[in-house]
DNA sequence: ACCGGCGGGACGCCCCGTTTCT
DNA sequence: AGAAACGGGGCGTCCCGCCGGT
């Protein structure tokens, strides 16, 4: 075959990610298909086989930025809450758009989407508290939960905060105050 | 003449506002120069009389936004930090783009903005936090700044994550547990 | 083998039928390839092994739409000329446009097409006259061959204007006029 | 002033003008805004200043050239009705689509728009009926105008079936056919 | 031999941010 | 401050072709 078998998952994989790159990058609408099929190694034809509009693409490049940032959290072996913060708000993530956080760079825009797209920002986002929630104290009660909310959304803003302020030693200084405070919000054992 | 003097100006400041509405609700990269003159009274081609480019004007209603989020707080008289928090997460504040907080509604744009739009940010966003320092305890103090810092990336996380929820109860429950948490990082006199 | 005989034969006969209707329904510039193999029940890439181009598949679904609509003609048994105006011209035939007659539909259209297709039409038109013509008195003249193109033309006039008319009352009377014109053409024993 | 005053509307009847030759020469859906803008010596960009969308520009085109198709009825002083169905008639009215009668070229298409252009059509269509009216006897009559509408249809009819034939020959024929069977649809005084 | 997966470009309409002249 | 237009790009859809499975 001129394709051997699976060669369109790939190709569909290969666009979401690009796609989810760069959503997260360049914000969503502000990229377009174009950009997203040329990096894709495509032309813009050929967007169509694979997603009926450019909301099919982004409920999709949603959720595969959800499940990757998921996966940082729980691939990475047994890693402390300290950790995972100092991880989040390292410097390097503020300009990592693309390969960082789908909620920090998205999520104004996420809002603004259908409900589909919401519900699918809501799944992967409670998937990731509940993720955080385990490394913390008491994992399944509901405070925890509650808890790990709290680290995450501020974790998150911090991030923005970071991202948004032109001096860099003002930024460090965001950064570093809000992994101090994340770490106030970890409930006591 | 034509226009009494001071016209000019207060045409200027119809747009920025205008702007600043739009921004907020429909983000910036969606957000069409016509559409804003239109809405402001105008016709297309008097846009450039009063700024260089679409991102001078960016910058000017970023700025007039965060003034007025910021007179939210200094404009009531006297309030402490509870009702603060509260006023900023209650339901309404979900829907609410247009009136609503700037850095809810805009951070990940302004972070992919030049650095002068940035400096706007960062000087808005920093008499904001202090602000908010002053209905602290010991409001002079840095620990203090820090706190209100907190609790602004906190509550800011907070509202772009129930704006971004499908499920309405969720919804409700996140922007109670956002009060809650946010309760905590207040720091002690 | 896979498909057992005649299969192909029967694939493309289904797919002209579609784009028959199709292109009388929408019109043939309006009609995309794509719609049409979808509603024949196969994919894009199958329709160059039936036809070398769309104008192909115009050719052969304006000559099947022809032959049909001069089936109706003949396959009735025995009627007079007066019922095959008022059949034409009936009500329903002004919003019947994928049953309906080809010529009503698509003439000016053919008219642009390639001289091959317009062949196609002029074969299928005069077929249809001459049939026209048998239920006219003298059937075998000149005269009466010239009677029933005219006929023909009148309706078809008649059948578009009405299509074309937005007010309901005019739209019945336009036809009820037409049937009456169209009587009086009807050449004399 | 760059553009002198009345600049607009000039431009505005330019883009028509072409547009209506367009529609009648291609047909309506195979007729592009970009091939319009450049023959009216304009860029695509300034389309939507003057028309909301295609459609109100089809509606605006087929209201001029059902004007204009008029006006050859009435801007000619006296002419007998004969002169009228030879001159629509006449050999060079096949080939001159663009100049021509935009029933003849349009009218399937017309009948698969919206109501409102419906409407536009039907005003034109009765107005030519009316003056084509004018040049039979006892022009007032209700007959008089059931008459010129059937002569009406059956010339439209009969250029489009012109039109659609490949042989010159059979071409010519159907042409004076047509003309002979319309004068018989001409009332005794 | 028949059929289809998958992709290529070009172009459809619409709208953007911007400039120029008055 | 407005009138008018520019050029490019947005998303969506078109017609078409290569190549190989069954």
């Amino acid at each position: 075959m001129r394709f051997e078998k699976g060669h369109k998952e790939i190709t569909k994989k290969r666009i979401i990610e690009v796609a989810s790159k760069c959503f997260k990058k360049n914000g969503v609408s502000a990229t377009g298909l174009a950009g997203v099929m040329t990096k894709s190694g495509l032309t813009n034809g050929a967007f169509y086989a694979h997603f009926k509009s450019k909301e099919a693409l982004i409920e999709e490049a949603l959720s595969a930025a959800l499940t990757e940032q998921h996966s940082k959290l729980t691939n990475k072996g047994k890693i402390d809450i300290e950790e995972a913060i100092r991880s989040y708000l390292k410097e390097s993530h503020i300009t990592n758009w693309d390969e960082g956080c789908p909620s920090a760079a998205l999520l104004p825009e996420i809002g603004r989407q259908s409900q589909s797209i919401k519900k699918t920002y809501q799944n992967g986002m409670m998937a990731y508290a509940k993720s955080l929630a385990l490394l913390l104290p008491n994992p399944e009660s509901e405070e925890t939960l509650q808890a790990a909310t709290a680290i995450f959304s501020l974790m998150l803003g911090t991030l923005q905060i970071a991202r948004a302020i032109a001096d860099p030693a003002l930024k460090d200084k965001v950064l570093e105050d809000g992994i101090q405070s994340a770490l106030k919000l970890i409930p006591m054992k």
